[in-house]
DNA sequence: GTCGTACATTTGTACTTCAAATATATGACT
DNA sequence: AGTCATATATTTGAAGTACAAATGTACGAC
């Protein structure tokens, strides 16, 4: 019985063959972000379908962010948002639990392989803003405000990063990672019971090289990392 | 004249709302995935609008991966799939062009900071498939074939990193990867002028240590990294 | 009791009609 | 002639109805 001679079958249904045939234009037409593409009756005509099921198609491209209409104003193309559509289902009730573990070792992959670009990007004025934060958690007296300014520190390195995408990327992480870590009943422990702090950080990107950053960062985030190293 | 007085108008189209009613629904009935929804019709009879509109919201909630329908079974909540949607808007020519080099330096920083899990998740098999992808390299005559191993060796070592997640993030960051890499015209240089190879990479992975590991990546890549450190 | 057939239910597709918003054309008034 | 207001046309948004297709269920024959 030869299982590789069954056939794929068509499980597609109409719109999808819709969905498949308006992608194929887009590419075969050259359409560029900003493009107008033609009105939904012209579409649905060109494909022998009702305006019915073409408009579900569209409605998945919009879905998607890669087009846009407005009343009598047409439909035209659009620069897609890479994580729009992935914040709405960044949700750790949605995601099982091998992706929320998985989320959070991205997260710390991610911090511990910045640093050679932190090192690269980083100037006077937003090591004054990430001074600035290490001073306001030095002086912040309950643990909510600490946990605020801990996010804030990290978010902060990624923005000193200059990578827009990996930022945006991180902030889509943070309310998984924080849901790993109460889960891990990591947050017993003081925040502040670290050998590394935020204010050794500070210095060593200051004065010192990626390396030695990068250890100290591994030192910080041991509490994280404990059940991965 | 206070401007923060001014509404902030309800643009929100019928199909908007009905989605966040959705939404909530889902929320307050505290569904899970797997779980069944309401047919269409009682859907729309409760919400006193048309079917028509409600099918357009679910719509949207199928192309994100939150809901399945089938017919006659009605419909189910489902666990999304994180980069499903990525994966559509994932191409070069929808991308502006300082999200193409963030992804290109974010595939860099994977790498780098990857080191850590690849030791301790590396054992006798997988070492041995990467080992046998070396040879395969080693072995290939023209640049195709090169490139192919080139690409396989990398996607290993996500692999290795047992992280499924970063894997599925990786395969979706080729593409782009590529097509800057192309762009920096790097691709002049001889694949294999670089003063480490695969094999160097392998053997430390091996009998070395996350830190030599590294430095040897970061040498690996130098050609990539040349222009970011 | 098992199998097959007929029926019911539910999603998928089509067609029609109207509503709302916007662009275009027309015309009146200065 | 030019500008403003109004009317008209066009295009997307929404509703409703009808039917097709697929799947589950119940009934009945053997």
């Amino acid at each position: 019985m030869q299982l590789t001679k069954i056939k794929p079958i068509e499980n597609l249904t109409q719109v999808d063959k819709i969905e498949q045939a308006l992608q194929e234009y887009f590419e075969r037409a050259n359409l560029q972000p900003g493009d107008s593409i033609p009105k939904e009756m012209d579409l649905a005509k060109a494909l022998g379908v009702s305006r019915t099921a073409l408009r579900e198609a569209l409605s998945r491209f919009k879905t998607l962010g890669l087009i846009e209409s407005r009343k009598n104003k047409g439909m035209t193309l659009s620069f897609p948002d890479l994580f729009l559509n992935m914040e709405r289902v960044m949700s750790p009730k949605l995601l099982g639990g091998q992706t929320l573990n998985d989320i959070f070792e991205l997260r710390l992959v991610l911090e511990i392989g910045i640093c050679e670009l932190l090192f690269k990007r980083k100037n006077i004025q937003n090591l004054l803003e990430l001074k600035s934060i290490v001073e306001k958690e030095e002086k912040a007296t309950n643990k909510k405000e600490i946990l605020k300014y801990d996010i804030e520190f990290h978010s902060m390195l990624y923005k000193m990063s200059g990578n827009e995408t990996m930022l945006r990327f991180q902030k889509l992480l943070i309310p998984i990672f924080n849901h790993v870590y109460q889960e891990l009943h990591l947050e017993e422990q003081p925040l502040r019971n670290n050998e590394i702090t935020h204010r050794d950080l500070y210095n060593t990107l200051k004065d010192g090289d990626p390396d030695e950053f990068r250890t100290k960062m591994k030192k910080h985030l041991s509490p994280y990392l404990k059940d991965i190293i």
